[in-house]
DNA sequence: TGTAGCATGTAAGCCGTTACATGATTGA
DNA sequence: TCAATCATGTAACGGCTTACATGCTACA
């Protein structure tokens, strides 16, 4: 058991499994890919079809997830679902607490202001605003998803998981806006 | 001009430009990886050393950094300063904004907390208490980061992306454990 | 005298992306 | 009938990491 899969393997274990509590057919690549689409892209990241179908493969092969060729009359699709073994490795993964549990964020933004100096003010405020901008679009998206999970018990945890996203929006716009106040002041 | 570099690049460039302000002889490889370490980390990564340098001689191919062996007496080192080229490259760049500007965020805790639902609430907590934790020595850490930049008004760009990073941790712990919280009560 | 830190590099390999290619089905 | 969507895959390549290898210097 575990032959040590990436964090990305284990996402689309995760995908599946939640899936299978309202579903029995399984999912086929491009609706793992909706999936991802719609909630994990704000707190990993959505991994491109190709890599999805590859990583389908892998984890097929290690019988962690079983593929099913759609029924006759539908298109030509292949419907996956965890495996027993899949399960269970999943859930020793969710049992063993992360090594390291600091989330790697790549901040561009945040990048580009380090370097503000060189700058004029007028340009690295510019830079916030469009972030801000984005962030907002961003917002609105995750308040959505959020709202469809609401209220849903089942649901909870990404219910719960959606929330931690709009609360990272949140602080996110409070502390551009903050420091675009700071740069507008004092340059 | 511009055959668009990696971000990594750039940040590398950057670390270059901030330190150009304060020193002449530019900086080693080996030093570079300590600013990055010191600072770049928290909001973007730390390349491992063994990419600082081959980022480094692709940047000295591009003659965007100019290299020079160590003089004489001391230990082989070669230090690496900014060409002409590569302050315009990087002020180019500065002057374009993001695209995309939004961060790509890969949170562990997160992930496990979408399949809460698959472990027990005590399980859950205590990788939310983990990261509580993680969360707090990060903090202290960044705080010493920006108590160094305090009031020193050339380093006021970098101290306000420090003051994000700590904002960013005090939202984290602020979610965290409402969140934990909220398990508690409601499982 | 020996260990920690300074300093540079090569090799192998994983993870993930973009670009490309193919074809079926639905609905306007 | 034509475009959008569903659906699957291959190839090439970039970026980054770990593991490995080497050697000097300061200092306890």
């Amino acid at each position: 058991m575990s032959t040590d899969l990436s964090m990305t393997s284990y996402a689309l274990l995760g995908l599946l499994a939640l899936d299978a509590r309202t579903r029995e057919e399984g999912l086929t690549g491009y609706e793992i890919k909706q999936r991802a689409d719609r909630t994990m892209r704000f707190y990993w990241t959505s991994p491109a079809m190709s890599q999805i179908y590859t990583e389908l493969d892998r984890l097929a092969e290690a019988d962690l997830v079983m593929s099913q060729d759609a029924a006759e009359g539908r298109r030509r699709a292949r419907r996956f679902t965890l495996s027993e073994t899949g399960l269970a490795t999943l859930e020793e993964w969710l049992a063993t607490p992360p090594e390291d549990p600091i989330p790697v964020l790549k901040h561009p933004v945040a990048l580009r202001l380090m370097l503000g100096a060189m700058a004029s003010p007028e340009s690295t405020i510019g830079v916030l605003d469009d972030y801000l901008e984005q962030l907002s679009r961003r917002r609105e998206e995750l308040q959505q998803v959020r709202a469809l999970l609401a209220d849903r018990h089942e649901a909870r945890y990404p219910a719960r998981v959606a929330q931690w996203g709009l609360s990272y929006f949140d602080s996110e716009r409070e502390i551009a806006e903050q420091l675009r106040k700071d740069i507008h002041d004092n340059g």
